[in-house]
DNA sequence: CTAAACTCCGTACCAGACCCCAGAGTCAAG
DNA sequence: CTTGACTCTGGGGTCTGGTACGGAGTTTAG
């Protein structure tokens, strides 16, 4: 694989991959002649990238996450991963209210008259916490 | 209220609330002499607007969801809404699936033997839709 | 009435996550 | 061996969601 190819692959661009190999959440292959020589794994790997951050991970924390796959110190990554995994499930109950919540004014649009207006927002801004 | 207690209150900057009228988030009050006057119940739309960010979206479409509220034009503006719970609705799934796998990543890794690469993130990344 | 604190407007700058470009070198199909 | 597609390095630009700054005018508490 060259890197285009893997780009391809991959559904991204050349320079992402530059840019994730600087940025440590890819490893730099060793070339073969003067070009770099990319094993197939590396797309599984950038669609773990692309997948994690469509739910809202930074690269930093991907990274991270990355670093249990190439895993040597267990135990610090071992917690590592259980912090995201409170991250992950903060994040579902958030999405799970907003998830009610515009359920909610959906049906209360519909079932409105035009007039009222609609007091959800109010409702949402209204959790002082977070 | 004037911008700047508005914003203590929110729990925002200043400059943020001016950023927001840019952009069309928030209403620009008319002003009491020079000075712009803002009623309380801005305050929860920007909680609102932090809130839908903290969940993922974007200012543009939190302006589309601020629309809701302001609702003229109901059945276009549910269709947004629903279009949007349909994306909070994937987001959910793929968290729940994120969530499973780190699970199983942190007790494989309690469990494995050091030498053994866990071989989850192929998995993870073997998913090709989305 | 004055001084501190605030507001207004505009512009500029920052981080994150890329994208694009130039110029030079390299590979590989024909 | 040439030619065209590709790669390398490096540096800059772009978009989003802000934050910071500067200078001038405005309130308001004492």
């Amino acid at each position: 694989m060259t890197i285009g190819r893997l780009a391809r692959a991959a559904g991204v661009g050349v320079e992402t991959i530059r840019y994730y190999q600087q940025r440590g959440l890819l490893p730099v292959p060793t070339a073969i002649g003067a070009y770099r020589h990319y094993p197939v794994a590396m797309n599984a790997r950038i669609r773990f990238i692309k997948r994690a951050q469509e739910l809202g991970f930074t690269l930093d924390e991907i990274t991270e996450l990355l670093r249990l796959e190439d895993g040597s110190d267990r135990s610090s990554i071992r917690r590592i991963a259980t912090d995201r995994l409170g991250q992950i499930e903060q994040k579902l109950a958030d999405l799970k209210r907003m998830q009610k919540a515009l359920k909610h004014l959906v049906s209360e649009c519909a079932h409105r008259s035009k007039d009222l207006p609609c007091p959800i927002i109010a409702t949402l801004g209204g959790v002082p916490e977070s």
